[in-house]
This record gives C-alpha cells, sequence and structure tokens, in this order.
DNA sequence: AGGGACGTGCTAAATAAACAGCAGGTGCTG
DNA sequence: CAGCACCTGCTGTTTATTTAGCACGTCCCT
C-alpha cells in the first residue's frame, strides 16, 4: 500500500523500465535490465514490487503484463520535484530553463513552449 | 573513479543531501536523513562514497566536510536527462512543459524564461 | 498423445548493504 | 591538568537484497 518507501537498487530499476514503457513482460524487463540476472530473479524483483504496492500485473492471455500502479503523470512530478529540490535549490524555473538551455529543443517545440508560457502568464494573474 | 555505477539506497539519500547543501559534515548529513542511523553508520556510508570516488572530504579546521566530487552541473544533467528518458519519451520539451504546467513559477519567472527561449530561437537558427 | 518452449509459484542460498560499537586523538573549559 | 565533548579510523555483526533453482501447468506443434 505504501508508495513513498525506499525502493531498493534493482526494483528502482525496474519500476523505471515499466515507466519508460508503459507495460512490460517478465522477460522484457529482465533484458531491459543492466546486468540482467536470471529470468527467476527477475520474476521475484516483480513480486516483491508487487507487495509493496508499486506495480500490478494483468493477465494478458495467458501470460502476465506488468505495469506501474501509481500513474506516469504522478510518478513524473514527483520526480521533477525531487530534482528541482535537490539541484536547484528549489525553483522549478531553473530547471526549465536548464531544460531550454540543454540546446535540444528543436525550433517547433520552443516555439510551442513558448506560447505555453504566455497562456501561463495570462492565466497567473 | 568510477561515476555511473549502482548506488546503494543510503549512498544516494547521502549524495543527494550533500547536492543539495552543497557541502556537509557528517553530522549534518546525519541529521538530513530519514530515519537517520547511528553517527558512525553515517561515517561509513561516506567512507565509501569517498572510496567508490563519488565524494571526498576537505579537513575544515580539525573536522571533515564532505561534498560530491562531480560538479553540481554535471550531475544535475544527467539526473534530468534521466527524468525525460524515462517519463517523458525523451522529450526535453514535455519536460520544461511540465514545470511549466506546474504552476510553481512566479509571473517573473514565466518572463525571464520566455526571453530566455527567445535567445535560444535566435541563436539555433 | 508426446515433447518442447515458455509460462508461473515458491523457496533456499549467496552476496551486498546497513548498522553499531569501540579505541584513540584533539581541543576546549572550568 | 582533569574531564568533557566531539571528532576520526577501523572492524565485526545483523539485516536486506539479489540471486538461482526446482516443481508444476499450459499451450502449441507434429
Amino acid at each position: 500500500m505504501a508508495t513513498n518507501d525506499p525502493l531498493s537498487r534493482r526494483e528502482r530499476q525496474i519500476l523505471d523500465i515499466l515507466y519508460t514503457k508503459g507495460t512490460a513482460s517478465a522477460a522484457e524487463v529482465q533484458e531491459a535490465l543492466p546486468d540482467p540476472p536470471s529470468y527467476s530473479a527477475v520474476r521475484a524483483l516483480l513480486r516483491i514490487l508487487e507487495e509493496k504496492g508499486h506495480a500490478r500485473h494483468e493477465a494478458q492471455g495467458t501470460r502476465y503484463v506488468y505495469l506501474p500502479t501509481v500513474p506516469r503523470e504522478k510518478a513524473r512530478n514527483s520526480a521533477l520535484s525531487r530534482i528541482v529540490k535537490t539541484f536547484f535549490d528549489g525553483s522549478a524555473a531553473h530547471a526549465a530553463a536548464a531544460l531550454v538551455d540543454s540546446g535540444s529543443l528543436s525550433d517547433d517545440e520552443l516555439e510551442k513552449l513558448s506560447s505555453l508560457i504566455a497562456r501561463a502568464r495570462k492565466e497567473g494573474r
């Protein structure tokens, strides 16, 4: 039931894979894992994640696919806010600036972001 | 020497504290730690972080202060790119949008960000 | 229907992480 | 200068994590 208890290294890695892929079978998790352990080790970890309430499985035909219980959007917001707190002295603005400065945004993306900001400024007043 | 080996739970917590505070004594780390263990346990962890090359200490008067070896800016960029990859399908733009949408930016910050984007668009062409 | 490929549940063993305690050293304070 | 408070170095033990192995079930293919 808990959702903010400390995850072990492997647990974190697996959960990240689930968030990246959205959904994954045990075999997919295994191959996405760095230094992949045995298949049954992966399954054991998945079971633990389920027990802790971070993941669940759905029967898809005869096999299971695993997925995170906490919705992606929630998880990503809390991941962002953790980073903001740790590396940007709590300033989301600085973090956003770092992303813009990273140079990985296309011209088109920059334009869209710009209009998003314009909208936020209107709403915010 | 290594900088991208898997850190254990406590190691990561401590390193995060060092990045948050910039610099910290063993005692400060201890009190910032959730569920703080004994003082000597903290010191043991700090020693491990040093061995792994993630932290170092400087003698300040008679005691030590600890600090990360990897500069904050580098660490934060790699933290950001990890999140972008995991939660935003690799799109830094989406991540930036999420930050803007978080509503935690002041009007002033929005304006500054906007002009930063304008500059990026000029340079980027 | 037999055999192979692939799935699951469970459990026990090896490895890693986390922890606390002790010995000694230094400086400060009364 | 004796005692206290606080620091460091080290080491052994406990607890959590990570892992592999085995038994069994199901589907599919020939």
